[in-house]
DNA sequence: AAAACGTTCAACTCAATGGTTGAATGTATA
DNA sequence: TATACATTCAACCATTGAGTTGAACGTTTT
């Protein structure tokens, strides 16, 4: 922004409102509602679970960046998508973010190649393990999803802020770091960037939910 | 995100941190440069009118969303597209811009004056006829640029040397002039003026990035 | 008219982001 | 080894965004 008006900035500017558009998982849940047909705005929160009032400013903000139209039909406001195309930008999404996450599971792969390093470990290790002060427990989720219930014990330390936040992690003990469920990479990613750094880690054999399915000790912030 | 880890709202969310990516202007800008090919951050930050520091870190957020990849060299590290498809992102955002953001017509069509008059040639055409020898092709860009990868057969004639490479340029035949990309300025201003010189000519539809990205001919200095 | 309903607006809170600055890191050069 | 250089980090401020709540708007029904 900074500068002035030239016109290549203001471009630029209004490719980032669809961009923005497209930055928030509640809006993309939207359009993938909206993809199937018409929908009225009560409809559509109920959908993605949430409030009218907010349902309704993102498919605004929707509106605004030219994504999604609306029409009214005696008391119901029917949205749709305005253009197919809007399907084209999402689909690339989907496709850049499956060759992202594959590329970083090869990096892990091929990063932990020793067999035993790449082994999980069981949740009732930890659990063992942890209950004797043995092992640091890293919940690599963001810190919305940690408040909301993590392991008794576990540290927040969000996969981006985890370079910040190295040299407060003790190097004298094993580190496990654990996220949402089997699918999910944050918890190989974490662990390869803390032996990078030297220090010993693992991850849980599988996520939260799981863990929690065991009976085994949660908290919440 | 408010509500638990389920796994559509992960994938979801996954979309989003792309998303988040492409809504800011700077960070099209810095894609739009690197989808010529490694720019080291010191080059990015001077294209794009930024701080290094500022630069630095819109860089680690592409690469965080698995966008860019950067490789050290010496004392320079250079970012460049981690993926061709990152261009079939930024396409999409253009063409959604182009549809339903009357801001963006107005603004197009108030930057080149005459928008009639700088109909812009399709590549395959543009391909068609420099086969056949009927058109002159001109990269109006850095000679740096120039040398890093062109249009085949393109003469390289930046838009400050125009005025004096004039009288080499035929006069027999049609003229197109291409630069970065669909908006890069540099290709509507060289056709203002060869136009003004009463040669006959028009832009490239694309720029550079997108005629490598279909696989057309490039050739190197 | 009045009442009921779906949707939007306005005002507010809280978290996240873009940007700056000066220090820290890591790599080549003297 | 010391120095210069390119990049990143850390701390900070101003702005924007998501989300909530209660009131207002427009349309239909009574």
């Amino acid at each position: 922004m900074s500068r002035n008006g030239e016109p290549k900035q203001a471009l630029f500017e209004q490719l980032a409102v669809i961009g923005r558009a497209l930055g928030s998982a509640a809006r993309l849940e939207l359009l993938d509602f909206l993809a199937q047909g018409e929908r009225t705005v009560e409809e559509l929160a109920k959908a993605a679970g949430l409030s009218v009032a907010n349902t309704s400013k993102h498919l605004q903000q929707l509106k605004g960046s030219g994504l999604v139209e609306a029409r009214r039909e005696g008391k119901h406001i029917h949205y749709r998508l305005s253009d197919d195309r809007a399907l084209d930008a999402v689909r690339d999404l989907r496709v850049l973010a499956e060759a992202h996450l594959e590329k970083v599971g090869d990096l892990v792969t091929n990063y932990l190649h020793s067999r035993d390093a790449l082994e999980p470990v069981p949740a009732e290790e930890l659990l063992d393990r942890a209950q004797q002060g043995l092992v640091t427990v890293v919940d690599v989720r963001p810190p919305e999803e940690y408040a909301q219930g993590h392991i008794a014990g576990a540290v927040n330390i969000p996969l981006d802020k985890l370079k910040q936040q190295l040299k407060q992690i003790p190097r004298d003990r094993e580190v496990v770091a654990y996220c949402r469920g089997p699918w999910c990479v944050l918890a190989y990613e974490a662990v390869a960037r803390l032996r990078k750094a030297g220090i010993s880690a693992r991850r849980l054999e599988h996520g939260l939910p799981e863990w929690r399915r065991s009976g085994l000790p949660i908290e919440q912030s």
